[in-house]
DNA sequence: TATGAATGAGATTTCATTCAT
DNA sequence: CATGAATGAAATCTCATTCAT
């Protein structure tokens, strides 16, 4: 059905440009179909939301494989990739990543898995290079780089888009071996995600 | 009198946890109180989250100026004050600083300027000393540490606190000298956040 | 005690001025009281506003009273008459009249009766006179008097003002004898606008 | 598509028993729709009662034209209009006629001139003849009628219906040629009461 | 007595979701 | 299949009235 297909393209477009709480309707609109038809789609909208998550992770899963095979050396990969993703906006996931939506849905968590895996292969290269200090996780990337991509609310436009790859540049240089500081606490995981988890404060 | 401590604290309480579209009646309920109480207090929702906002941007500006006076290492100086901010929760107003609250409240404008100010202080001394690399701004460290601190949506409590002391130091590493690659666009301004602006893909 | 009279004063003011829906807190605040001040003179706002509409009924009457004594003509003394209690602002009471607050209570009932009894005299001396249409009774005046100088909603200021007086000449002349129509249904009485009437057609 | 004229027609009822401020939700009921089916066919409350008075401004002129065309006698025909646009409950719509609501609509605005027009051609007509005084102008009967014609607050029913007829034929007596006294002020316009005006207390 | 503060009930409006065609 | 229409639940805000000092 070419519907599904425009809906999900408009959702995905929606939530970029305007956050996570756009009305169903105008989603609808967009895709130039009637609010109930979604419906006939998707059982609701944290459905619908799922798909396009699974959509968008599955294109930055594409970018970190492309990246893993065109560039030679294995830091720019990771660059290369992290600025991607943020094309991506995969930043308007964020709250999907962290649990907030089911992630035990099966298609969230194959695509989870999937992005997970192959930027692993990206970090264990760089890593296993040198290039990359050994202290940080794939988690740690991912999550860093979707609050950094994260879009603010209200219906304009994520008004830093501007800054957005100064910060991931920033990240990545910290990010480049070697340390300069050491990391509190355990690398991140996604899992470690799901449930809440006490701040602890480690410092310097 | 008393009431009115009770509403801000309850509201950052809620807002750190919950995000910035917490239901008014909620923070009342925490506070102790009727919703009508808040209203008494404050005209408005907005009112409300100004009034925190510029308390937690106080106790920031704060933090920043201890740092200032107490650290001797001018980017131990950095590095204390932004895992201080983020445990005052900076990250909640995120969408202040972006604009989406109308950031022309003298109130709200006089704590950004001071906080602004107390920063820039830290930086100067950084980077005259060489410390930390020339080409990034107040406004970068600001906005990329709102972005990482940020809290997720949903009532719980936001996943990836244990997860933020870890990211900040990667962004801290970046900062300090010399830099490992080149930021692409200017650098970030608060101001430059309160309007739109085109995504500028610049890259590696 | 000075209070009392300063809410009821303040009380006037605003219902004529801002409609008959101004917040009680305004009024304490014009009145430069505290609003549980009003509570402790009158048990609820009804009250108040009954108080009110005694208080204008009062000065209306001793309007009618003054004119008849002191008009010759017994018809100026109607028109004298008409034309003072449109200053005086009778129309803010006219849902007080048409019984939507409870005109039983012994004070408005007073009221209303001196009122009545008032205008009346104005009455028969004028249709005794042959100056007025003997059709008509008093609460027809009373009634169309309150209608046509009842202020408009709005917080600013009945904006009609300007033209209330030529509207109540009008209705003056109509009542000068001789009738040039038949009026329909039989005259009005206040009491007849206690409870509900089915709406009679009667033309021409 | 039925039931948006269900809910004028219910909104038109309401507003003419129980006043301009009735509960939207109990239009609705009356309506037999939810509240949020009300939503869907006007943005807010005040669309909604714009449409009601632009509807009974229309069946007004539509009384007006007619009135012109069937009526022989030119004051007769002014008597009917003015009969019929009580009975149509022009009152009701009071509020808009001095601007409360937004006159500059479109849609209100030229609903009133439509009416203003056709007033003005029976105006004419009797004035030309010589059977009405020359001193008045449309707005002065269409405010004096509104105002005649306004229903009370309260939800019961406009206690004063039984009168309204008797009261509009003495103004309409006192309308007919030949004056017995000079109207203060000039002519009022309904442009005239869109603003606050000094309360002129012109008299005999 | 006087008052600032507190509050619950109600009004408007929005939105995810269901229904009927 | 597709859709416009319908709706109840929830969020913001107001105000008459009560409470505590």
């Amino acid at each position: 059905m070419r519907n599904r297909e425009r809906i999900v393209t408009a959702a995905r477009e929606m939530l970029v440009e305007s956050g996570a709480d756009v009305p169903l309707d105008e989603i609808a609109r967009r895709a130039g179909v009637g609010n109930a038809t979604v419906y006939r789609h998707f059982p609701d909208r944290t459905t619908l939301v799922h798909e396009v998550v699974v959509f968008v992770m599955g294109r930055v899963a594409d970018s970190a494989e492309r990246a893993a095979e065109e560039e030679r050396d294995p830091f720019a990969a990771v660059r290369r990739f992290t600025h991607e993703a943020a094309d991506e906006r995969i930043g308007a996931l964020c709250p999907i990543l962290a649990g907030v939506f089911h992630p035990d849905e099966p298609c969230v968590a194959a695509a989870r898995e999937r992005l997970e895996n192959a930027v692993r292969s990206l970090f264990d290269r760089a890593q296993s290079a040198g290039r990359m200090r050994p202290d940080v996780a794939v988690a740690d990337l991912l999550v860093a780089l979707s609050q950094l991509t994260r879009p603010l609310p209200g219906t304009a436009c994520p008004a830093n888009d501007q800054f957005v790859h100064r910060h991931l540049q920033l990240l990545l240089d910290g990010l480049e071996a070697p340390a300069r500081s050491e990391l509190p606490g355990t690398p991140a995981t996604l899992e470690g995600l799901r449930h809440p988890v006490p701040l602890e404060a480690a410092r310097q």
